[in-house]
DNA sequence: TACGCTTCCTAAAGACATTAGGCAAATTCC
DNA sequence: GGAATTTGCCTAATGTCTTTAGGAAGCGTA
């Protein structure tokens, strides 16, 4: 009886790349098993099951998402920062529409705490170090990035911009650019006075 | 054998409920039916599946939430029917989580171009005709609103922002704000020379 | 009242997730 | 190098879900 060499490493790689090819939702231990030429009871020998493989695909991407934005974001600041964070988030979306879906998966709070998500967040503190603002608008502008970004490039995914003109590509840099200049100015000068 | 009285638009209407009590990835045919005290295959004389089902739940938010947005931005124009805008759409998802998870189901070209969803697209247009933009930045702006509408309201249903301080609701009040100030200068008059 | 349409049923087949228990391959230790 | 042990993969079985086929009983109508 010949052993296919499995690992949970393995088996939620090919999970990530299986997710890629068929949706996130399509990622099944049956599947998996299928394509390791394995019985489906072997998988449960390294993972504890279907929730459980999810949970760590969502964990893969959220590290490779964050190793990816580390290194764009690298020595950049302001508005360069701002597009390069931008472009790796949707270009790993692009690159990697599975992962992405599972990196949009629920986990529950102490998994979310100890996983690369946190790493996010915080990129993106450093990010807007660079526009110089006093929470809580530090804390308002976390949020808007991080909804636009989640946004954007969920509805692209999910061909909410196939029917209208304009190449998305050319939506985000505008839209980049737009929220570079408004982070800027944020909190207006008006709001400052209060 | 008394009849249940079933129809296409109760068991969708039950489908809805569900939705928003377990979550939409929770909605089964197997479920539905335990709650109508009927066997499963009972339900396939009203819904042709799960699919069908499924997609006729998005169908119905798609609707509901078209319908509560026209309402809010009815006789309001600028600032007043961007933040009656998001207020009522995210208003409608947290009274609604599995109804708007549903509305964000993936639908099949036709069935998208046929649904509300095209409404809200529409309504976004209008609601920017108050700001005046000409395209493509009417197109960005749309994207726009679209993706921080989904992403901020995706992001805290799915509690990204449970563990941070500001109250959701104030982000938000302050990221309309920030966004009637950005379109109302975007194009920037830099950029309208061009 | 008898007809037909619709609603709901039983029955059955196929896919998936999960657990229990067994055997053989790899690893470790002498 | 061989024995002991751990580990990887298997068979078997159970329960859940989806879907289809075909039958019987309620309901409206002629």
């Amino acid at each position: 009886m010949a052993r296919a060499g499995l690992s949970a490493e393995r088996v939620v790689a090919a999970g990530a790349e299986l997710a890629d090819e068929v949706g996130f939702e399509g990622v099944t231990p049956s599947e998996l098993a299928r394509r390791f030429d394995v019985k489906v009871a072997s998988l449960y020998a390294h993972v504890k099951g279907a929730q459980d493989l999810k949970t760590r695909i969502a964990l893969l991407a959220l590290e490779e998402m964050a190793d990816r934005v580390a290194e764009a974001v690298a020595g950049r600041s302001g508005r360069d920062a701002l597009v390069a964070f931008g472009d790796a988030y949707r270009d790993y979306a692009l690159a990697h529409p599975g992962r992405f879906a599972a990196a949009r998966f629920r986990l529950d709070p102490e998994t979310a705490a100890a996983s690369a998500g946190v790493r996010h967040a915080q990129m993106l503190r450093a990010l807007l170090r660079g526009y110089h603002l006093d929470e809580p608008y530090q804390t308002h502008a976390v949020r808007l990035l991080g909804s636009v970004f989640a946004g954007f490039v969920g509805l692209e995914g999910a061909g909410g911009f196939d029917h209208s003109d304009p190449e998305p590509r050319q939506s985000w840099t505008e839209i980049l650019g737009a929220l570079d200049a408004l982070l800027r100015s944020w909190p207006t000068p008006s709001e400052r006075q209060k």
